[in-house]
DNA sequence: TTATGTGCAAACAGTTTGCACATAA
DNA sequence: TTATGTGCAAACTGTTTGCACATAA
């Protein structure tokens, strides 16, 4: 289990006030996939988000969990990050990571803590372009596609 | 017109030569779709890549662009970059560059030359991930839709 | 009570694929 | 000559939408 101090425990209730705030209405369904994706600390997909919802909601619908996804987007309490085809989501969390992404199979592996810039606030004075969330990529191969094909390299 | 050192005119034959030396046929199709990749200094999208080539060979189909991107995508040439649905194109330029992404127009700028981190090789001797390009994003807000809708801010 | 959210199913958009024909090497 | 690439159209996958019903506030 998760230990960390920025868990969905405490952001959770945070997140609930907020949106209500903004004239959301809070659901069972809408709880679901919040602690779904305050709970997962990767990025993922719609699909993921889902599964995990209907653990807890067997009767939730995938085009809730769109619906939903798509508010929170525009209130901006969670980023859409696009690997290829699937769209993965990130509940913008207060760490910086780094993606590494191989090319071959697609893997995505996380890398806290290691080679994020920080965000440059300065931005927003410089280009009027306010940052809510950076996010840093590494595209090429992992260990296991660099020894599969060696010719290829 | 872009008068970079580093514009297609000096980039392209070496290209070709890589991929015939992979084994790849060139046609004359490969020849537009690689010429549109290399002068489009942005990150096209295959609709666009597909316009451009179609100005040099109105008969290439949709199919074969996709087909020649996955290609180049294997053979490392190029960079797929996923921002929500559509995929954007990215001819792997020698020179880094973030992005600043609107999370409410979908606007995409370039921000060539700042706040890139440079790609850490050391990546690749601690975890064994060859790295071949790196990409920063920035999702916020861009001035237009910071201006439109103050409110919500 | 009533504006907002949900769920289903149909519609969509982007991408991939199979196969017969064309062609670079 | 022949393995590889092209083009068409059909198939797929992920995402969005319309509408009747349900429900949070």
């Amino acid at each position: 289990m998760n230990t960390s101090i920025l868990s969905s425990h405490s952001r959770l209730p945070a997140l609930i006030d907020r949106l209500k705030q903004k004239g959301h209405r809070i659901t069972p369904q809408r709880v679901a996939i919040l602690q779904a994706l305050m709970d997962n600390p990767g990025h993922p997909t719609v699909e993921q988000v889902y599964d995990a919802v209907r653990l807890r909601f067997p009767m939730t619908s995938l085009a809730t969990v769109y619906k939903t996804l798509a508010m929170m987007k525009a209130e901006q309490e969670v980023v859409e990050l696009g690997f290829g085809g699937t769209s993965r989501f990130d509940a913008a969390r207060p760490y910086a990571h780094a993606h590494l992404i191989c090319g071959r199979c697609g893997t995505i592996a996380d890398l806290d803590e290691a080679g994020v810039p920080e965000i440059p606030t300065s931005l927003g004075a410089e280009h009027g372009f306010k940052v809510i969330h950076g996010r840093v990529d590494y595209h090429g191969l992992c260990p296991d596609c660099q020894a599969q094909n060696p010719a290829d390299l």
